[in-house]
DNA sequence: TGTACATCAGTGAACGCGCGTTCACTGATGTAC
DNA sequence: TGTACATCAGTGAACGCGCGTTCACTGATGTAC
């Protein structure tokens, strides 16, 4: 049953959309290409019609989770907002949408080079984004590194515990924590 | 071929051994019951003669890892000393020896109960090292949270980028910044 | 202490299962005239 | 514009493979006498 070639470019981009949030929500093991075709509504064996690999869809899938980032990142005026929004319990509870960093940077050390390159690329471009908040510079750049390992390791940590109470504790202390280098902080 | 109740005690201890050493290193969906018995220098069959699954070997395994973790720290005897030694790059590129919680935090949250569980023990019992090195209190504890976020979110994201410019510059900005919460520091 | 036997730690083949990937096929789409 | 045919996106069965787990078996160990 061939379909449009409008319609199959919108089928890519749903099985994408899919292994975006699945990847992100079970991790690149527990996700499978059954599972991801699945979630876009067609059946495995047209896949390779589209990916020549589950290595390449990882990479790619990276890519397009932190475009999704990207887009809502713009929203965010200050580093605070940004802050705000990234350690907040909803995203904690939603690692299918959101940070592809937090979600998938655990596994990355141990994927195909391209997954990994991907997940850097998307490592550069938060620490960019970072350091324009923190005002720019070298100084900004180190604020941009140390923020960065800090608002990852709290929102893994957040999701690794099975204790709600200490969950929360560690997203609030993170938040604090991250504001000790924001601008007009002491040091 | 029967073995010495004393060898079949120490056959135990190397299963736990090759787990906690092969689950930090590759994951623990990469690495199997097979390659852990056959690094234990045993036969898969007689496996569950020592643990009933693979789901009570990894939560085992992750309190043998950590049970690793406190003879280590052990040495260091104040903050400088084991945040030095935890963002140092021997540690980052020895996942297979170094802290359960870096390596298998990003896994933790998809696992059986038991992993989270054992975990969760671990973050404990590390923020209240962390806490006792700050000094006690209530900011002692806000800021063993924020550290350890700080520490383990740098080791994960040194690990997962393939770039080894910036994997050290991962590491070097976040012992700066943990820095500015220990003892002495301004704020 | 020595003997006979029950116990059981470890072996290796086998199981069912789900995975990534391949492939013959289908039938609507795109194109040449 | 209409017709005939080549193209190819998607289907679903099948593949080889490795996984976690089971099991009949082995033979050295532990124990009862």
């Amino acid at each position: 049953m061939r379909v449009t070639r409008e319609k199959a470019a919108e089928n890519r981009e749903r099985i994408l959309a899919a292994a975006a949030r699945l990847f992100r929500r079970h991790g690149f093991g527990a996700a499978g290409v059954d599972a991801v075709m699945h979630e876009a509504g067609l059946t495995h064996g047209g896949f390779y019609g589209h990916f020549p690999s589950k290595d390449a869809l990882a990479a790619a899938a990276v890519r397009r989770a932190w475009a999704g980032s990207v887009e809502r990142q713009a929203a965010h005026a200050d580093l605070d907002a940004l802050v705000r929004s990234y350690l907040a319990p909803a995203h904690r509870d939603d690692p299918g949408g959101g940070c592809v960093i937090a979600a998938l940077g655990g596994d990355a050390a141990r994927q195909a080079p391209g997954v990994r390159r991907a997940l850097t690329e998307a490592v550069d471009a938060q620490l960019d984004r970072l350091a324009e908040l923190l005002g720019g510079g070298a100084a900004a750049r180190q604020g941009a590194l140390a923020t960065l390992s800090t608002l990852v390791g709290a929102l893994v940590l957040s999701r690794a515990v099975d204790d709600p109470a200490l969950s929360d504790a560690i997203l609030d202390a993170a938040r604090e924590g991250v504001g000790l280098r924001g601008p007009g902080a002491a040091q």
